[in-house]
DNA sequence: CGGTTTTGACCGGCGC
DNA sequence: GCGCCGGTCAAAACCG
């Protein structure tokens, strides 16, 4: 079909309007390499073109039904056509049959009735099967209808308890810390963390409140070390300059300043904790030439190192669509297979996004949250990503080797497809090979459907999840992704069928432990979780 | 001229 | 203590 570009996904990961350049040339080592022209843009994987999202939704189903069509026809008139041929010219062999009356003209006249079979038995099989492509795309059609009907509900009902949620846990921080003199048990990182990533536009603010009050608390703390004080001045200057203490003081994107500070023993478990959820990231592999992948928000380059084990540098952009929004990304190609653009994302907008902004921040956001539900049953309330492989993927085939060795965790939403060598050489970040991909249009077809089982079993496992604290979390885990394939939705259905293909693996995929890392035969699109450095400093 | 990119320098964490 | 490394800063250059 003809689907299948460079990223069979149908979608587009446009480059951002603002940080459109990217040279892939060190600035340490390998000046000017590529030169300083800007790159071309190259829309071969665009998430958030703001399209019709049912329309792009079905879009596979009805390229696919409609290029059956197309074909179906086509073969159709071809044999009609043949057929039609061939009756004309036997109905003249029958009349220069009866005119001349010779033992060879009967011979062609069996043998054309013969083809003439033949032919109509190939007509009748080739419309059995249009009619049954055409019944099998309203089938499918009608799933999806139904199937959308029944997720926006399921949407609503999680956003609400959602926020019913989130009010109970923001009193009952307030209650501890009110109660809390003792400095060894504070407000559960955790419960912070849920704050933080918790749903809609309020979300981010929150976020940020949050933020707020933790950067201020590590810049107390930083100021009580007298060895810090250069690096506190120059903070403060920073925070005077831009007006976004979160994003100087602690908001920031290196995991080593925020986690690894000495903070006061009392609160140093704390804020390690906090430091490592908030450090969460979600990493996103697209196949594209471009690059930086579009994802509706407006970027800064600020800098650009190599990285070690990478030939390929790797460019620091910040988002400034807002004065002081935290949201930092890195952009850098995959080593082992540069087509591959992985793009990580960290923190939350403090701003209202625009709609095409909105799939990959509520992604990422809840990819992020996915990510620490699961790791809120930990009892050393650090990251346990093995409880997110399980949470996750109860019963699914994917492998889900994870290693607990890095400072902060990333979910990794892998949408390349093409086979790849394995991206996880090392167990620093594991991939959960989802059939997000689609190789071929049949398969794209049956999306709604799948992110139907997906939604079906999200239901089914919603209704379990009151049983116990940790089926709350779990619960949450798949909040988060209902809530990212609903903003997905809302920005680009392209997006929205991969994230609904991945959706659905996770929660309804087949049975069978986490596997291996490296994944098996199969998609290379993945949601991974890792929680280590994946440059293995 | 204002915003963005480039890029050398700087900083802190970490391993040895 | 030193060097490596990732991340960030900030002045200069670039660009529309």
């Amino acid at each position: 079909m003809s689907s299948s570009t460079t990223c069979q996904f149908p979608v587009n990961l446009n480059c951002s309007a603002t940080a459109t350049q990217e040279n892939h040339h060190d600035h340490n080592h390998h000046k000017d390499d590529e030169g300083r022209g800007k790159l071309p843009i190259i829309n071969e994987v665009d998430f958030f073109a703001a399209n019709n999202n049912k329309e792009e939704l079905e879009r596979p189903i009805n390229g696919e039904s409609e290029s059956k069509d197309r074909d179906s026809p086509n073969k159709l008139d071809c044999l009609v056509n043949t057929g039609l041929n061939l009756l004309t010219t036997n109905t003249s062999s029958d009349q220069s049959m009866v005119d001349d009356g010779t033992s060879s003209n009967c011979e062609d006249k069996r043998s054309k009735n013969n083809e003439l079979v033949m032919l109509q038995t190939e007509l009748q099989n080739v419309n059995s099967e249009n009619q049954r492509l055409k019944d099998m795309l309203n089938q499918v059609t009608g799933n999806y209808n139904d199937l959308q009907l029944h997720f926006m509900t399921l949407v609503q009902q999680q956003q609400q308890q959602e926020r019913h949620n989130n009010k109970d846990e923001v009193m009952n921080m307030e209650e501890r810390k009110s109660s809390n003199n003792n400095g060894g048990q504070v407000v559960p990182s955790r419960q912070l963390l849920d704050l933080v990533l918790s749903s809609g536009k309020g979300r981010a603010e929150t976020n940020d409140q949050i933020s707020l009050s933790t950067s201020d608390q590590r810049s107390r703390e930083r100021s009580s070390s007298p060895v810090n004080n250069t690096e506190v001045a120059s903070r403060k200057e920073a925070v005077a300059r831009d007006g976004s203490p979160e994003e100087q003081a602690g908001h920031g994107w290196n995991p080593h300043k925020v986690a690894r500070l000495s903070p006061p023993k009392s609160s140093a478990d704390q804020s390690a904790a906090e430091a490592t959820m908030r450090k969460a990231r979600v990493s996103v592999r697209a196949r594209s030439e471009a690059p930086m992948i579009t994802d509706g928000c407006q970027w800064r380059k600020y800098g650009q190192k190599m990285a070690k084990g990478n030939p390929c540098p790797r460019a620091y952009y910040r988002c400034t669509m807002a004065a002081g929004c935290p949201v930092r990304k890195q952009v850098q190609r995959c080593a082992e297979d540069r087509s591959i653009l992985i793009t990580t994302y960290e923190g939350n907008h403090n701003h209202p996004l625009p709609p095409a902004a909105m799939a990959m921040a509520s992604t990422t956001s809840s990819a992020a949250r996915m990510l620490l539900s699961g790791s809120m049953p930990s009892a050393d309330g650090l990251i346990n990503p093995n409880f997110l492989a399980r949470t996750l993927l109860p019963c699914s085939s994917s492998m889900a080797t994870i290693s607990a060795s890095a400072p902060f965790p990333t979910v990794t939403l892998d949408l390349t497809q093409s086979p790849s060598p394995p991206r996880a050489s090392s167990s620093s970040s594991t991939h959960f090979p989802l059939p997000l991909s689609v190789p071929n249009p049949a398969a794209a077809a049956l999306l709604p459907q799948i992110f139907g089982q997906a939604l079906y079993n999200q239901s089914k496992f919603s209704g379990l999840q009151m049983s116990s604290h940790q089926n709350q979390h779990e619960a949450d885990a798949l909040a988060g992704a209902t809530e990212t394939v609903n903003a997905a939705i809302a920005a680009d259905p392209n997006f929205t069928a991969a994230l609904a293909a991945a959706i659905s693996s996770i929660i309804g995929g087949g049975g069978g432990a986490p596997m291996a890392n490296g994944g098996s035969g199969g998609s290379n699109n993945n949601i991974s979780t890792s929680n280590s450095n994946s440059n293995g400093k």
